[in-house]
DNA sequence: GCCGTTTTCGGCCCGACTGTTTTCAGTCG
């Protein structure tokens, strides 16, 4: 069992403790314990015989791992099996709906006997939820819409599209006058690969108390609003006609720091910031760092108008967003340790592109050119190779010429930028690569990905990856997990045993920049440093604008700690060649 | 259920909004 299936059943159950009515202490242990297990690099099911190695991890303690092992070793526990006796795990998905909460769930199963959503749907329309205290028409048909727009939904978006809309509402909101600042927070400032709704806050003299009114009526009065859920004081919510909901706030400039810290989030970060506050003898809220019990004379408020300001005075440094996931960033504050994040001026080169040649938009010398904009020192252009047929993909014949073409635009450059021979190969379903060898030889970048047949048993996607990383001439491992956000899920093998079979063979991972498939984030970043991988981060672009996806890839390599020298394009042309274990 | 430079018990983060209420419970972030 891996660590997020583990972590997913962890937070199943305290789902169904929520819904029980379980001391709201117990149910935050398992949240926490599900938070931790799933941030782990190391596969959990591996430390069985070690019970220290389990409660060593902070949340889980000595029931916990208990837990763990019963789920591990039975895929259930008995804490879960009797509230499963009790309740039904298609209550689960209850939750997920808009002002569902395990109160609500709990008293439909109770009353009603409700226990799935086409359940509660025809409850609704019968008639019956408007007999339960607190029913009202209006929280009836808000249940109905919120079923309706359920199932539509795809759920989360990816985060250049977030990131596109928030550019747009934003742009929109600054229209008013006397609003000069828009900040997306939560999950986009954090950015996690795909965002869940989309927070921004909004500042500026239109924005102090004694005047918000009005600039609140015009964003609650946006053209592009599908549906407005909540209007308050300084607050507006409401969802675009892709379902893609949005919180605006607007905020004094006084607050805006303590507002920006608190709404960036993550939960948990925000929580243990919290404690860390309380210890020091201050309160942190959405509006200030203020003093509990201020002595008389002394101003209640410490910090509020920047993030800077709050974070130290509570003793430690600025933390990037980006790792804010409560996972040591707060400790490593404290003390003075945080790491230097790689920024996107640390990439000199891009080694994973397509050309007209296959099936991208732009010729090699405009690849190039965009590229040489973008202060890029070198690329390598990688169409692909003939097994890709529906997108022309080049046999051994056509991959040569191409390279001849590939080398006529390096002259060409005259030295401004080096581009590099290179092709994608796909790896058959056996692991061997679908050109010859001498072919690869007259390339300088191989990069090899999987194509085809992601169902195999991971037993034999694991010998496949296995068996093609030994060809000498692939230098890269691309799409290692085959992740593609939110259209499918990510082939299963065995990673950890393939990136350490990287590290020793020197094979470059790569981590796809694309936002459609960001490879290798989050926590299997991590473990590919904690492995020795050479990571490589490329956007695969198949048109010049997509050149500009680096920056989404950078912002996981951050999220995954990284620091220039972790990952091998931030190295001059040659010493990246020298890295790939080639010499030009 | 976890955790400990105020430890083995007694804490555990904070505020706004909605709907159905005449004072608040539940949900949400």
């Amino acid at each position: 069992m891996d660590n997020i299936t583990l972590a997913r059943l962890l937070d199943e159950t305290a789902a169904l403790l929520e819904i029980d009515a379980a001391d709201p202490f117990r149910i935050r242990s398992y949240r926490r314990a599900a938070e931790a297990v799933e941030q782990q690099t190391q596969p959990l099911s591996s430390l069985l015989d070690d019970p220290k190695a389990l409660t060593s991890i902070g949340g889980i303690g000595k029931t916990m791992a208990t837990n763990i092992i019963d789920l591990v070793r039975t895929g259930s526990m008995p804490l879960r099996d009797e509230l499963l006796t009790k309740y039904r795990p298609t209550m689960l998905e209850l939750l997920r709906l808009p002002s569902m909460g395990p109160k609500t769930v709990a008293l439909l199963w109770s009353a009603l006997e409700v226990s799935n959503i086409d359940e509660l749907e025809a409850a609704a329309k019968a008639g019956h939820l408007n007999k339960l205290p607190r029913f009202g028409q209006k929280q009836v048909d808000k249940i109905l819409k919120g079923i309706e727009d359920h199932r539509k939904n795809t759920g989360r978006f990816r985060i250049d599209v977030a990131g596109e809309w928030a550019d747009r509402i934003g742009s929109l909101i600054l229209d008013f006058p006397g609003i000069d600042t828009i900040t997306p927070a939560g999950s986009l400032r954090r950015g996690k690969d795909t965002v869940g709704d989309l927070d921004l806050l909004v500042t500026g003299p239109a924005c102090e108390p004694d005047v918000v009114a009005s600039a609140v009526e015009h964003v609650a009065s946006l053209p592009l609003i599908d549906n407005l859920i909540a209007r308050g004081q300084n607050k507006v919510s409401f969802t675009l006609r892709n379902h893609l909901q949005v919180d605006v706030r607007l905020l004094p400039r006084e607050s805006y720091g303590a507002a920006l810290q608190y709404f960036t989030g993550s939960k948990m970060h925000n929580v243990t910031l919290r404690q860390r506050a309380l210890r020091k003898g201050y309160t942190l809220s959405e509006y200030a760092l203020a003093r509990i019990d201020p002595q008389p004379g002394e101003a209640p408020i410490v910090a509020s108008a920047t993030e800077e300001d709050i974070y130290n005075a509570l003793g430690m440094d600025w933390i990037p967003p980006e790792l804010r996931e409560n996972c040591g960033e707060i400790e490593a504050a404290e003390k003075n340790t945080l790491p230097h994040l790689i920024q996107m001026s640390d990439i000199r080169g891009d080694v994973h592109m397509h050309t007209v040649a296959t099936d991208g938009a732009n010729t090699i010398r405009e690849m190039a050119d965009a590229a040489l904009a973008r202060g890029l020192q070198f690329i390598a252009i990688t169409d692909h190779s003939k097994n890709l047929a529906m997108t022309g993909g080049l046999d051994d014949e056509r991959a040569l010429a191409h390279v001849h073409a590939i080398r006529k635009v390096d002259r060409e450059m005259e030295g401004r930028i080096r581009v590099f021979a290179g092709i994608e190969v796909d790896i058959l379903q056996a692991g061997e690569l679908d050109l010859d060898d001498s072919t690869l030889a007259q390339m300088d970048v191989v990069v090899g990905s999987v194509h085809s047949h992601f169902q195999l048993p991971a037993e034999e996607m694991t010998a496949r990856l296995l068996r093609a990383i030994e060809n000498p001439y692939l230098r890269i491992l691309g799409h290692p997990t085959g992740r593609v956000l939110l259209r499918r899920e990510p082939y299963s093998y065995d990673l950890h045993a393939v990136l350490k079979r990287c590290a020793e063979l020197g094979v470059a991972v790569e981590h796809n920049a694309a936002p459609p498939r960001a490879d290798l984030s989050d926590s299997n970043l991590r473990l590919a440093k904690e492995l020795g991988c050479k990571i490589s981060v490329n956007t695969d672009a198949h048109a010049t604008t997509e050149l500009d996806r680096m920056r989404f890839g950078i912002t996981q390599l951050r999220r995954a700690w990284l620091s220039p020298a972790d990952v091998i394009n931030t190295l001059d042309a040659q010493a990246f060649l020298a890295a790939l274990g080639l010499h030009q």
